[in-house]
DNA sequence: GCCCTGACTGCTA
DNA sequence: TTAGCAGCCAGGG
C-alpha cells in the first residue's frame, strides 16, 4: 500500500546521517513535492514523543539553517543541543552552515528500497 | 467536500 | 541580514 506523506517524510527524516541536517525543503522536494515544505514541518510537528524517539526530527531545519520550532515539548533550544551533540556546530547567530553539515541527500526510490529491505510487511 | 492551520520558501524592500 | 507577503500541500474538524 502506498504510505501517507507524513509517513514517508518521517522515512526520509530517518535516512539523515548523524551529525547531517537537512531542509524543509529539501525532504518536501524528495518526495515530489518542493512546495510542500510547510506540510514537512506539519509531519514533523504531528510526530509522537515516541515516534520522535525513532525519527531524528532535530535535523531537520529551515533553508536558512536556522531552527524555527514552536512547541513547547520540543524547544529550538533542546534541538540546537541534540544537534550539537552529534558534531553539527552553531555559529553565534545560531545557525547551521549548510555547506558543511548539509545532507546530500538521496532519490526517493531508495529510501524506499532502504525500507523495503528492512521491513517487508507490517508496521511496528 | 469546504475551510483553516502550520516547526516553510522565495522574492522584494 | 531582517521583515513582510503570497503561494503551496496535506490532514483535521
Amino acid at each position: 500500500m502506498e504510505p501517507s506523506f507524513f509517513e514517508r517524510v518521517y522515512r526520509v527524516v530517518q535516512q539523515i546521517p548523524s551529525g547531517k541536517v537537512a531542509s524543509y525543503g529539501q525532504i518536501a522536494a524528495l518526495l515530489g513535492h518542493p512546495q510542500a515544505a510547510r506540510t514537512v514541518g506539519w509531519a514533523l510537528n504531528a510526530l509522537t514523543s515516541e515516534r520522535a524517539a525513532q525519527v531524528p526530527w532535530q535535523r531537520v531545519i529551515n533553508s536558512a539553517g536556522r531552527i524555527s520550532i514552536s512547541r513547547a515539548d520540543l524547544s529550538a533550544d533542546i534541538q540546537r543541543a541534540l544537534l550539537e551533540d552529534e558534531g553539527v556546530e552553531f555559529d553565534e547567530r545560531e545557525h547551521v552552515d549548510i555547506r558543511r553539515f548539509g545532507w546530500a541527500g538521496m532519490d526517493w526510490d531508495e529510501v524506499e528500497a532502504l525500507w523495503g529491505r528492512k521491513r517487508v510487511t507490517s508496521d511496528e
